[in-house]
DNA sequence: CCAATAATGGACCATCCGGTCCACTAACCA
DNA sequence: TGGTTAGTGGACCGGATGGTCCATTATTGG
């Protein structure tokens, strides 16, 4: 009774899935074609459109996936951390990876979409302000055990802290992309450190 | 002789270059398309050609033409801002007006342009870190002013905070066209402020 | 008035766009 | 085995894309 009837998929479509995020992540919606989508994700038209809809559908599915790994992540980096502080700092230097050159520079997929849409799409906005919701969620847990921890001011404002960093990080993000050197970066990452204090 | 021979231009090309930057501006690059610059820029496709070369040298010419307007009102609202300080607060709740309402949330021109082109258009990263380095020269002044005045402390490295300034500005720009709110944004600006200290 | 020069309008181009449709095929159940 | 269900490949769609080309028009200097 788990088997539906006719004939199965001949695609995994957690791996197609993932396959349109990274493109989409890579060159951003507009900049993305169908036969680009098709290419990485191994698929033809007619299943693209089967299984999800349409580029727009597509893509608003991969924002949530692209939430889904990166808060996942970003807990187990959090849990996994010896302190609130740690993370933060670990957190906010992930940034330096793009500018060694470590990893391409594609920035955030959620700042990205804020950037090429802005208000436009109202779809699309609400799917940003969610990917965002989940980012400030796992800052302000941060900042929290960070204060437990007496490594940030108890008296600040937490969730006006993490929203800062978000901010951060969008900024940092945009620099890096904008071909900003590893030592500029860290700079801006001390400044915003000392901005919690 | 000034006159050159043949017949001359009926468009004032300033105006159309100006008209092309404001679509671009608002809509990005991929997603202004051909006829809407013509559309704005009352001019016909042989014309745009003839004196621009294309879409892309179009855009290279918005772009800095985008760098003199910007850096020309910043040096004039510095020099006539009673602090440096004050510009900087200035500088920074300018984007307040975005979130307001007060006009569209487009961003900034260079910043959006480095969120979409990454280092995928070499010529164009260059003229977005071009872009960059002239905001940076109006925002070290601006600090260099203020740490004479005794408002932001001397030992402090005017050219790093010059590019905090730099960075937390694309962060609230994005964090605005995402539909942050005015408070919230204030918020940021607050402890950017107080990070210069 | 007549070449020479140069801007203009608009036809035209191949290509690509996202999207639809349908004949074909493969698996299930009876 | 036959009928039902559903995924797949590929042809096809109208329209938009950025870009080219040329005949026409307007202005110059001689």
């Amino acid at each position: 009774m788990n088997a539906s009837p006719g004939r199965p998929l001949e695609f995994d479509p957690d791996a197609a899935l993932d396959a349109a995020m990274q493109v989409f992540w890579r060159n951003g919606y507009e900049n993305t074609s169908m036969q680009d989508l098709l290419e990485v994700m191994q698929i033809s038209k007619s299943s693209l459109y089967q299984a999800f809809g349409g580029k727009q559908a597509l893509f608003e599915r991969c924002m949530t996936h692209y939430g889904d790994e990166m808060i996942g992540s970003l807990r187990e980096a959090l849990q996994a951390s010896p302190s609130g502080l740690g993370f933060i700092r670990q957190f906010l230097e992930s940034v330096l990876d793009e500018a060694r050159g470590v990893c391409e520079a594609r920035g955030c997929l959620v700042l990205n979409t804020a950037n090429e849409f802005a208000r436009r799409n109202p779809q699309i906005a609400k799917a940003v302000s969610q990917g965002l919701n989940r980012f400030h969620e796992v800052l302000l847990a941060a900042v929290e055990r960070a204060q437990q921890e007496g490594e940030i001011p108890p008296e600040r404002n937490a969730s006006m802290l993490a929203t800062y960093l978000v901010s951060s990080m969008s900024g940092l993000k945009t620099l890096s992309k904008a071909g900003v050197g590893e030592d500029t970066l860290r700079g801006i990452i001390g400044l915003t450190l000392k901005a919690l204090q």
